[in-house]
DNA sequence: AAAATTATTATGTAGTACATAATAATTTAA
DNA sequence: TTAAATTATTATGTACTACATAATAATTTT
């Protein structure tokens, strides 16, 4: 008899802390109670009482949901549900050091294709005003600098396209992507931040003049090195 | 004195918990001594002597970060650094109930850019294979059926382009923000699920025979619907 | 009735005790 | 002399008690 056919039979043990099973239950509670951000939620004791756990394991479970930002808790005024900030608690683990390559590897993708998707976006809001920044931020740069100068110009010039789109979390995701991207890139030191033939203000030139459908290509060209590095199968 | 010129001379009174300290500093120790995933750390009590506080603040700040998946605890082995999966603590949060409207817009948004920019990995990646099964999905849609049904397409459909990208964080990344897209779509029912004038049918074709270009602007057409109802201004 | 004082309440911190599971050390048996 | 069984050790998990602290509610005083 083979292990699985024993697993078929023999239900797995669960490895799981009274703290686990009760984070789950509060979710759940929650939930079905349908409590709205602002709400406030039952008292420490009385979720000792209802669970028939320590005070230890309920308050470790509130802890952790405390730490994802879905419970905020004042002092006599108990516990409130809160908003939790979707890109904070991404941005708490988001570190190059301890995340797999290949989650690396697939980051850096996503942020070439969130690039490239910018466009319509893009040409939906941009203003004038807009432009006349980030021409500016294309103007200053230094092309005979050194590499950390390079780097803030591509930061500057490719964090204000996105802050053109209006989209604040969108601002956010990228600048919390930029770490992953310098790290995959210097990885392989020949890139590293190399652009295409398009430069930054053939890009300002495009937004102001040219299409949408131009704005794409231009992008494309900028980016080709990047795309150019990426494996044809993975 | 009015309060801006108060809080120069006032240093703001830190409002953390001696828990919060602690995930900190464990924090900065993790960096400061540069320990790999899988690398052993130190015991709760040793931690609790070189800390100095009790040892449920130090289980507190812990288990912090056992949810987040930065550490993992096996009874006496004691407790490793693990590899956080990015991904996972997004998903604990992302729940369209709760996020603020504003953000769900952004998050739509992000989406749409995501699906536009996905032309690029596409023309890539894809294989003859991939081609056939997606053009199966989009043969199988039945277009005067429930909403569910349509709904379901749609998922299949779009799944299965991020899959053919081959790269599954994007993938997963998708999944997360279907309920979004489906909650936002929803708040506005003419527009739930609606298609431009390109079909699933058009895109498989235009990814057989057509241009990455053809490509770019057909998916633009079949998300019409949607780029028509964004705000110009934010 | 307003201000000051006191009581109450709920979370934060500390500390002790024991349970449990995984490993290491030791003893026993073949 | 190994291999197996037993026992000890170790580190995390759970429970419970006690008190600190801060915010609010209730009470008293002026």
């Amino acid at each position: 008899m083979d292990v699985e056919n024993l697993s078929k039979d023999l239900e797995r043990v669960s490895t799981e802390t009274m703290a686990d099973i009760v984070e789950l239950r509060l979710r759940e509670f929650f939930k079905k109670k349908s409590f709205k951000p602002g709400d406030a939620l039952p008292k420490e004791m009385e979720l000792v009482a209802a669970l028939g756990v320590s005070r230890n394991v309920v308050r470790e479970a509130l802890s952790r949901l405390r730490m994802l930002g879905m419970i905020e808790t004042r002092k006599k005024r108990g516990m409130i549900l809160a908003r939790p900030d979707v890109l904070g608690t991404f941005e708490r683990v988001l570190d190059p050091l301890i995340i797999d390559d290949h989650i690396l590897q697939d980051l850096f993708e996503l942020r070439l294709a969130l690039e490239m998707g910018l466009a319509d976006l893009l040409f939906l809001r941009k203003t004038d005003k807009d432009i006349a920044e980030l021409e500016k931020i294309a103007l200053d740069e230094k092309h005979d600098g050194e590499q950390r100068f390079r780097v803030k110009s591509e930061i500057a010039f490719h964090g204000k396209l996105y802050e053109i789109t209006g989209n604040n979390t969108l601002k956010r995701f990228q600048v919390m992507l930029m770490p992953v991207f310098g790290y995959v890139t210097t990885l392989e030191k020949d890139r590293s931040y190399r652009s295409g033939k398009v430069t930054h203000l053939d890009l300002v030139n495009i937004l102001k003049n040219g299409t949408k459908e131009d704005f794409k290509t231009g992008m494309y060209e900028h980016l080709k090195p990047h795309f150019d590095s990426l494996p044809k199968k993975k």
